[in-house]
DNA sequence: GTCTATAGACGGATAGAC
DNA sequence: GTCTATCCGTCTATAGAC
């Protein structure tokens, strides 16, 4: 089964946007992309602005679907603290690892974190998907985590939401330096990794 | 004296570009906003790209004259770190606070820092500009700090560039978030007095 | 659902009067 | 150094044939 003309477009059109911005690139462009005339977009797409809407639809329900199945029951922080009880620094640094990898590689998350980076400003809905998707979500799933493994005093008490800050933060930078150099990434990991295990000896039991 | 137009029109440039993009923003709306017709713009920059270029060396003569005044003979961190010989944690909180308010209120700062915020995708050039002045050059100078610190015995020996990555990264976190949730700025810096004083507490002796 | 042709608006930029 | 008038290219979008 090929996958529908519409995907299409919306794929290439997020490509394009995610570069170089919603009015930066147009109609005739993401048709070339896509491979047809740009009159036929239309038949597809009543406007630009529709594929516009179509992408960040498309991110809401993908959004959606991840959160559910972090937080099955309520919270899954718990299915991965569990993972913590016996072990130290390895698996905290796999856990800094597999979240900067997953928002820097995985194709999808990385080209609407680069559109709404450079479409934020434009209105407040955008911003508010920004923040919530690539900061307040993270930190909300960290601060759990952490709240867990103070209760099973694997880790020294304090104030978690600040903790997740110092964990988190960290990740974030590294992903916005990254996602405005690529060439830093070995770089970056490295930096992570030295992070997390000083992060470690501060904070764990 | 009064300012001249050109001077004029490169303000409202980039109120306008930092607010929506370069490419979003016609000369036609610049010129309204400087209170001239459009094609009056012509007689000061040879062409849209031209004032956009006239915005970057702006900023770039900007920042010389910032670090030239930063590290006046070799370094200043060296003043700086001198004002926390006798005291603990007040003036951290001040001198994160300070850094966190420099960047998010001088007008021309926080301007700049949004329209390479949405413009980095489009050239290196650009990108390298937003990493330099709002990651690496901040990172550095607070890697020297907490060297001086730990060699004057103040705080814990231990990695600075990755303290300084600890101790920076919450802030940068909290910029990117004030730039798109400015309602959020009161929360924020609540959170960074509550970030430093507890990094205080992981590192100082 | 693709195409060609084209409408209609708007963009950057220039010419030339004052 | 500002204006009016205007050129010309490109843009989004529609009409209508196939």
């Amino acid at each position: 089964m090929k996958k529908s003309t519409k995907v299409h477009i919306i794929e290439e059109s997020l490509s394009l946007f995610s570069q170089r911005g919603f009015d930066a690139v147009s109609v005739k462009e993401i048709a070339d992309a896509v491979g047809i005339k740009a009159p036929s977009i239309y038949k597809h797409f009543k406007s630009k602005q529709d594929i516009f809407n179509a992408i960040l639809e498309e991110s809401n329900s993908r959004y959606a679907l991840q959160t559910a199945s972090l937080s099955l029951d309520g919270l899954n922080p718990q299915m991965d603290a569990g993972l913590f009880e016996t072990i130290t620094d390895d698996h905290m640094v796999e856990m800094g690892e597999s979240l900067f990898n997953h928002f820097l590689h995985d194709e999808f998350t990385s080209k609407i974190r680069k559109l709404l980076t450079i479409e934020q400003f434009k209105n407040q809905e955008l911003a508010n998907l920004y923040v919530i998707q690539y900061m307040e979500s993270p930190l909300q799933y960290q601060r759990m985590i952490f709240e867990l493994l103070i209760k099973k005093g694997l880790m020294r008490s304090g104030d978690p939401e600040i903790m997740a800050m110092q964990f988190f933060s960290p990740i974030f930078m590294l992903l916005v330096l990254c996602d405005a150099n690529p060439h830093k990434e070995t770089e970056a990991l490295e930096k992570l990794k030295r992070h997390i295990t000083q992060f470690n000896k501060l904070y764990r039991n």
